[in-house]
This record gives structure tokens, C-alpha cells and sequence, in this order.
DNA sequence: ATCACAAATGCAACTATGATGCATTTAATT
DNA sequence: AATTAAATGCATCATAGTTGCATTTGTGAT
């Protein structure tokens, strides 16, 4: 992890007025390492050091603040992952497709898959979208 | 409840060579009576008189079999809905809407909902999709 | 630099969901 | 009615997530 890459979260932080802790600061560096989503058993292994109380806090704020969003795997298992599209406190909008491989089990963002257009029946107002697919990824299918 | 729509379900189970139990009976019974899925904490309220472990070792079966599926909703909170997608073993197909009330936290099987088609990345193959959405339902838009 | 204080962390305890092993009961077949 | 595999119930455990409270720490003002 780079330096300008440190102060990129350095200054989320700021931006949402959040203090700048190692545990944040942490949990910021593990998420972007990957392509993909992590899930809250890996992170929580990941931040060996870190009460897990203070993780979940810290999961929960930065969901709430708009910076990270909540992922269900197949089992049920939380996933998260940093937002893309330029998400706002209490209100997100991660309107992009989630991939869950069945054999690895890891959970993409794809966010640059624009979701197609579809109607609701009358009665039902939308206001947040998801598709979700299962299947292989192509680390699984090279294999 | 009727005769015949009881006899339904001792049906199914006979077709899934499952032994017609009076659990079993009751679980396909509180689900159907409802046009919403229903929540695992709220199911173990209906089955007062059954042990927590028979319901869910039903709802696993019943689930591998094909005979109903599993919907996290927005808390991460396992739903359960009776399959109208002739579904199989290990096989399942409800590929649907599942919309989700953000206020009464009602989860939909919206059936009728064609999912829109859409292309993944290469290297990705896909098994199976569901399409979510959240929002207020039309009971809750009522008031 | 120091101070003051709200914010963040850590620890203990607790709740809820779900799984497993084993003894007992029961549905289905003979 | 006897047999047996399947299903249930009970005890116990594991993991995810929450809450209350004491302690520590980042930050902004002196
Ligand atoms: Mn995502
Ligand atoms: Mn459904
Ligand atoms: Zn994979
Ligand atoms: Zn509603």
C-alpha cells in the first residue's frame, strides 16, 4: 500500500468526520487489497489485533456513512465491500450486480454491469435495486 | 385450510419420499396461508409445539428437495417461500423479483416478473440470478 | 506543548441463529 | 403385529452480532 493511497482513506475519514484510528485505517487497507468483497469472518481474521466489538462499529459506520456496503453471500455470511459509485450517508446506491461463486465462494462487485430496466407491479415503490448471480468465476473455471 | 389443499401437501411429500408428519404438514401450512415469505423467527413462533432443531432440519430438507426456497432479507434474516417454479432436487430455478418493505420488512416472491436478460464479463458463468429490490410494498404505501 | 472532551476502543456479558450427537419415537412397509 | 429406517426431541456447542460501561486516544482550542 502506497503512501498516496494511505492518505486517500486518511481523507475519507476526514470527509465523513470520522477519526482517523489504525482499526479504520486497517480495515480500509485489508478491503481494498482485494477485488473482491470480504467477508466478516476473513476480515475478522485479518484484524487479529482488533476487539471484535470494534469491528463490527467500525463495519456499521462506515456503512452507514456511505463508504463500504453489505453483501449477503449464499450462506447468509456478510460481505462487505468499498462503494464505487459515490454513495452518501444513509443513502446508497450500489445498483450494480453481485456474483457469488459457488465454488470459491468469493463475492464480485461488478460494478460496471448497468442493471436492466424492468417494472414492479402496481402498489410497489422502489427505491434500491440488486441482482445477484451465482455461478463459477473465472479463477474457479480456469481450473 | 381444506381437505384437498392438505391432501396437496401430504402429496408432496409422498413425491419427495418424505414421511407425512405432522411438523412437516404444519410448516407447509403456515407458509401457504401467507402471501409473503415467511421469516425464520417468525415461523418458530407459529410452531410453538415443535423443537427449534425439527424446524430446521424441515426447512433444510425441504429446501434441498426443492420444495421451497431461502431469501436473506435486508437484515440478513433467512425467509422462507414456498417454490411455484417447478423446482427440483438440488435444482433450484425461482429466479424472480424478491422485493423486500423497508418499512414492514415483508419479503415478496413477485413470480410473475420476468428477469430482464443481461450479459456477463468473460470468464464468469452464471447458474442462477435473483433480482431484489427494496422499497415500500402496497400495503404500506396505503397508509 | 498542554488541556479538555467527545469519540473510539476494549472487555465482559448477553442474545440469536444454526449445527451436531445421541436417545427415543413414529411412519411406513411387511 | 413386528420391523426398521426416518424423524423428532433434548442437550450441547459454535458463531454472528449487540449492549453497557470503563478506559484510552484523537482532535481542536488554549
Ligand atoms: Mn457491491
Ligand atoms: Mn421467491
Ligand atoms: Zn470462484
Ligand atoms: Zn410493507
Amino acid at each position: 500500500m502506497t503512501e498516496i493511497t494511505n492518505n486517500r482513506f486518511e481523507h475519507l475519514l476526514d470527509l465523513h468526520h470520522l477519526k482517523k484510528t489504525g482499526p479504520r485505517l486497517k480495515v480500509l487497507a485489508m478491503m481494498s487489497a482485494k477485488n473482491t468483497a470480504t467477508s466478516q469472518p476473513d476480515l475478522e481474521g485479518l484484524m487479529e489485533d482488533v476487539d471484535r466489538v470494534t469491528l463490527y462499529r467500525i463495519l456499521n459506520v462506515f456503512e452507514e456513512k456511505g463508504i463500504i456496503h453489505k453483501i449477503f453471500d449464499l450462506n447468509g455470511t456478510a460481505n462487505y465491500a468499498i462503494c464505487t459509485s459515490n454513495c452518501q450517508e444513509h443513502h446508497h446506491h450500489d445498483e450494480h450486480l453481485h456474483f457469488n461463486c459457488t465454488v470459491c465462494n468469493k463475492v464480485y462487485c461488478l460494478n460496471d454491469l448497468s442493471l436492466p430496466a424492468f417494472n414492479l407491479p402496481p402498489g410497489f415503490k422502489a427505491e434500491g435495486f440488486t441482482l445477484y448471480a451465482s455461478g463459477t468465476c473465472p479463477q474457479c473455471n480456469k481450473k
